[in-house]
DNA sequence: AGCACGCCGACT
DNA sequence: GTCGGCGTGCTC
């Protein structure tokens, strides 16, 4: 026999015998499949953060291994420079989330990891080599808290039996049940989850609040600050979201973590918090699509906390007045609780919604007669008016009545957009792809002609139009223009609020959130180019919309009415919105997607490429595509899988870069799950021939 | 992704 | 002669 104790026996490699040494599994933040091993001079348990060199780097990782063996050539395993005990380790469930999330997404354990962690705590600089006295955490742990606010006891309403009825069913819930909370605008939603996270949390759990963003809903953080009471905890409520700064979230996430957050009211990215004692997860408008992560890790935040809740095996809340019909689909099938709010809580009627056909009228600049009328009329009666168009600037082309010259941006296949000059500024035309700006022509660039005009209408261009036609109106303003500087959309408005405005003007900034009391009259114009989007969500998307806009005029005390201007009345969307019927639309929408096998009776990735040239992404997809032809030894559940033809997307170039996408489809959706695992983990060194940047997306939201 | 090595063009 | 362009190779 050998001296030395065999390394396939023993934990110690054959160089240093005789000192104690163990083996790590860790997750890291690099574009490489699997885990890292690495050899440790004393136990480390699961969970806990280390700093490992890493080729001539130091990378901040998490252990999620300890195996007795490393999988790695054990001469080559490198030993850890340090363990944070900053922090207790991440708990199992936390890791069994990051784990989940990594494989259904298809992305490596560490990208998943290390990006949900706060910045103090997944980077090394914070720690500058030494122990881990004087980091981020102990920073943050000797700053005085911010003072809580004395809290006064909130005005606690009354319930109305269907809210009773639903708060007594989720209260008597044990374990695991996804429970589908549909309740139309005002049906006092927010009062249910108020009444279930208490009874949660007097049992001693913590409650995750999941809203789609957080700025809308200061209300909101308010009411379970006053409404919620923790015995013993004077400020059991955390907020945690993007815009906080560094230390704000690390501040939060700490809190949640040690359990001393018995509250975490947050965005999608709350989903990764460690919560170690949770009880209930509740995600208000579920079907928002702020719930799905557009870069990076493209998770959808709510499937996750449905996996969560079963994984923790507790109840969560999925609460809409307009479900996905993914959510909807789960419900009727019996998968998902479904709990209905019909009614409005406060004796307030829903809005009249009217549809006017625009097909045979004398528009003008956008507006029908029916529509100018009714906002003089509340003009007349004191009452504010909302003229809702999804669409900034001035107008959406600058064209050439001589010539045929359209303004298109250089950089992108997508047409320049005619912004009026506000305050010092020009007139400019701007890409709301790229954000390429340049200045308005004063002449055609092709012929020379001076012609030019400005064609369709956007915010600005309707703002002008309604100060024309009414000159006598306070009329305002709100999109993504109006509202650039810090501070200056809660300026806006806090004066509709304060009723200094008579007529708003907005994009689907002014849909969500806010409750306007004096608001009688909602205008919606240009809902068809929603309509005749090319996705297949399109029409579920239009009519969440619609409903949204059309609830801020449903809290006005004398019934608010709604104009929906379009060209297809006939359309069921719009049969149903005039309805406020979310089941009949959901019934036929899910019977059109059956029928043609699209979500969610069919499960779909996409596979995005990007390269200077879109024959070169073309030509990646291509041989991603017949990748599975070549073993087919290997993939026996190919058959159930479908790979669609590669196509350039709808806008081929931004910012110069061409874009192509191949659609994978299945009915099956552990077999599309396995298929893609294979599948992805051949895609790196296709690329690499190929010169592309490209990305998988699984349950993408637009196709 | 980083970070370094490596081999060809215009500058203190 | 060097600074620096980014191609390519590697990271337990």
């Amino acid at each position: 026999m050998a001296e030395f104790p065999n390394p396939e026996q023993s934990a110690c490699p054959p160089a240093e015998p005789t000192v104690a040494c163990f083996w790590l599994r860790v997750a890291l933040d690099v574009p490489l499949a699997g885990l890292f091993d690495y050899r440790a001079s004393q136990p480390v348990a699961p969970g806990t953060r280390v700093i490992v060199p890493f080729g001539r780097r130091r990378l901040v990782g998490v252990v999620v291994e300890t195996p007795d063996v490393p999988e790695f050539d054990a001469e080559q395993v490198r030993e850890i420079d340090q363990v944070l005990d900053d922090t207790p380790p991440f708990q199992a469930g936390w890791i069994r989330m990051a784990r989940f999330a990594a494989q259904y997404y298809q992305r490596p354990l560490g990208e998943v990891m290390l990006p949900a962690l706060p910045a103090g705590l997944r980077k090394v600089t914070s720690y500058q080599g030494k122990r881990s006295a004087g980091g981020p955490v102990q920073r943050i742990d000797k700053r005085a808290a911010p003072r809580a606010e004395p809290v006064q006891a909130g005005e606690v309403p009354e319930l109305n039996d269907e809210q009773q009825a639903a708060v007594q069913v989720i209260e008597a819930l044990q374990g695991y049940q996804a429970v589908l909370l549909h309740g139309v605008t005002g049906s006092g939603k927010t009062e249910v989850y108020l009444r279930v996270a208490q009874a949660a949390l007097d049992k001693g759990g913590q409650v995750l609040f999941m809203v789609p963003e957080i700025n809308l809903t200061p209300q909101l953080e308010q009411s379970l600050r006053t409404r919620l009471v923790v015995p013993g905890v004077a400020d059991s409520l955390a907020v945690l979201h993007s815009g906080l700064a560094d230390g704000e979230r690390l501040r939060a996430w700490l809190r949640a973590q040690r359990g001393q957050a018995r509250i975490l009211l947050g965005t999608r990215l709350s989903i990764f918090a460690p919560m170690p004692d949770l009880g209930l997860i509740i995600v208000d408008e579920e079907h928002d699509a702020s719930y799905k992560q557009q870069e990076g890790l493209r998770y959808s935040a709510r499937d996750l906390a449905v996996w969560c809740a079963h994984d923790r095996d507790i109840p969560i809340v999925l609460g809409s007045a307009t479900p996905s019909l993914e959510s909807w689909a789960h419900a009727e099938r019996g998968n998902y609780l479904k709990l209905s709010l019909m009614r409005r809580a406060r004796h307030v009627e829903l809005p009249q919604v009217r549809l006017v056909d625009t097909r045979r009228l004398a528009m003008q600049h956008g507006f029908s007669p029916q529509l100018v009328e009714a906002i003089g009329q509340r003009l007349a009666q004191g009452e504010q008016s909302l003229v809702f168009l999804n669409r900034r600037g001035y107008a959406p082309v600058l064209n050439c009545a001589s010539c045929g010259w359209v303004s298109q941006c250089p950089r992108c296949t997508a047409y320049t957009v005619l912004h009026r000059a506000t305050g010092a500024r020009r007139n400019y035309l701007q890409c709301h792809h790229c954000g390429y700006q340049t200045r308005v022509p004063t002449s055609c660039p092709d012929c020379g002609d001076q012609d030019l005009r400005p064609m369709g209408r956007g915010t600005q261009r309707v703002e002008e139009y309604l100060a024309q036609l009414f000159p006598q109106a306070r009329i305002t303003r709100i999109d993504a223009d109006s509202t650039r500087l810090k501070g200056s959309a809660q300026a806006l408005f806090d004066q509709v609020h304060a009723g200094k405005v008579d007529i708003l003007v907005g994009t689907q900034m002014v849909a969500k959130g806010h409750d306007f009391a004096n608001l009688g009259l909602v205008g919606v114009l240009n809902a068809d180019a929603m309509l005749f989007a090319q996705d297949f969500r399109a029409p579920e998307r239009l009519f969440a919309q619609l409903m949204q806009v059309a609830g801020r005029a449903g809290r006005h005390a004398r019934g608010g009415e709604v104009i929906i201007q379009t060209d297809y009345p006939e359309q069921p969307v719009y049969q149903a919105v005039v309805r406020h019927d979310y089941a009949g639309f959901a019934t036929y929408g899910l019977a059109e997607r059956k029928a043609v096998g699209l979500p969610p009776y069919a499960f779909q990735a996409l596979l995005t490429a990007e390269a200077r040239e879109l024959a070169i992404a073309l030509e990646f997809l291509a041989r991603a595509r017949a990748l599975p032809g070549d073993s087919p030894s290997s993939y026996p559940m190919v058959s159930t899988i479908t790979l669609y033809d590669p196509v350039p997307l709808r806008v081929v170039r931004v910012a110069n870069i061409e874009r192509a996408q191949l659609l994978v489809e299945s009915i099956h959706r552990p077999l599309l799950q396995a298929f893609l695992t294979q599948w992805a983990a051949m895609l790196p060194g296709l690329a690499s021939q190929h010169r592309v940047r490209w990305q998988l997306e699984v349950d993408p939201l637009e196709i």
